[in-house]
DNA sequence: CCTGTTGACTTACACTGTATGCTTATGGTG
DNA sequence: CACCATAAGCATACAGTGTAAGTCAACAGG
């Protein structure tokens, strides 16, 4: 009976220097830094002084670590508080997540580019769901609101980001050169875009308020 | 002076086979058939009956091909009709375009995660912008809008399309096993799930309906 | 016919993820 | 204490990627 029941792989010798979560930190932060796609295997290997081979000890393919990464940080999104009205919680915790997500610029495209419904997302997704049914929202309308939300969330914070990073490759002299030649084709936009306000965190909060009043209107009429 | 002007790059000879459009064609039908990663340029090379390297001579470098890609499809996006109202016009638009996107279900992903502004982008934002300032909403309300709309657009259609593939990818065995064992673990959700209707269309239509809605209540109480 | 241009081809290189087999340190057991 | 099965880390190798550089042949204009 002294033989000790290791279901998690947790390592035993004190050789080891390297355990799940020690990659998943570095991965995350290469990824933070260089990209989503400047990070490799070797490159992870190579910030962990380990050669890369090493790392499928603990990993079973990059796929598999990408999605770990991914999980690892959606558990980090703050949770709906449950003392509040459901409008405040929502808001409040979406806001907490757009500013998760704007601090790891490559999770948007990751999560939303790769299919799999994760058990972190799903969690995530529960305590809205549980949100949205207490504040006496039909089933169909807290599936659409759950939809709404989340795509709001994912998707405006992926164009926000790839926006800028995109302004940012080129130079801002050929961005005013852009922004020059814009005013004659696209006169429309050019006159909207001179004196509206951008900021994206008045954006996001913009759209998401009106994504709320009109669930909570549309709750309201039908019922 | 009987030199021909050959601005565009026209071949003038006939052996060559090769353009720019039967390129990008090409590409695009593989996207369509095998997925975005399926996409390699010898794989392309072998769909045009030549050699991988013979294809740079009509682009720059992969990046731009998928730029290219994308703007070509996104060129075919339909117009809003100036002839109706605001909301049907967009309305209908997008709903057209939402179709053109799931006919192309590796554009969303690409066009969301590469932050070039493609002229094709602007022409088609310019004509939205050109109906809501027409309609009378003002500069930071049309700007607004604008994302708003093309958010929804991109975003929901992106997560609707990488949801089905992802259902699809593990067996319908597998799935009803995973909401078996959901029941247990995600009661809200899964109370959700059960009586909801799971119509793509029909919820994009909704949040599309919500905003639109919640757009002109601003505009109207604003003014 | 000759010649310069150009489009296609060939080769080569630096990367990628990862399958396979080897080496070596380690902790548990006799 | 000695041994050894185990597993962590390593080295090699392979198929695949995008693409730079150099070669070759077919065509058009003179």
């Amino acid at each position: 009976m002294s033989k000790q029941m290791s279901n998690q792989p947790k390592p035993r010798n004190s050789r080891s220097t390297l355990n799940r979560e020690r990659v998943l930190l570095a991965a995350i932060a290469i990824a933070d830094r260089d990209g989503i796609d400047g990070l490799s295997m070797r490159k992870l290997g190579e910030e962990l002084n380990v050669e890369a081979m090493s790392i499928y000890n603990y990993i079973a393919n990059k796929d598999e670590l990408l999605d770990a990464m991914s999980d690892y940080i959606v558990n980090t999104f703050e949770r709906p508080a449950t003392d509040l009205d459901w409008k405040t919680a929502l808001r409040r915790c979406t806001l907490s997540a757009h500013k998760t997500l704007w601090a790891h610029p490559w999770l948007c495209a990751l999560n939303m580019s790769r299919p799999k419904i994760s058990t972190a997302s799903l969690k995530y997704a529960e305590s809205i769901t549980g949100v949205l049914r207490s504040a006496k929202f039909s089933n169909q309308l807290t599936h659409h609101a759950l939809h709404a939300i989340d795509n709001h969330l994912f998707g405006s914070t992926l164009q926000e980001i790839s926006l800028i990073t995109g302004m940012q490759t080129s130079s801002p002299e050929i961005n005013a050169i852009l922004l020059q030649q814009m005013v004659n084709k696209y006169p429309n936009i050019s006159h909207v875009i001179v004196d509206a306000v951008h900021d994206h965190e008045v954006e996001f909060e913009f759209v998401l308020d009106l994504l709320l009043d009109g669930l909570e209107n549309v709750r309201d009429v039908i019922a």
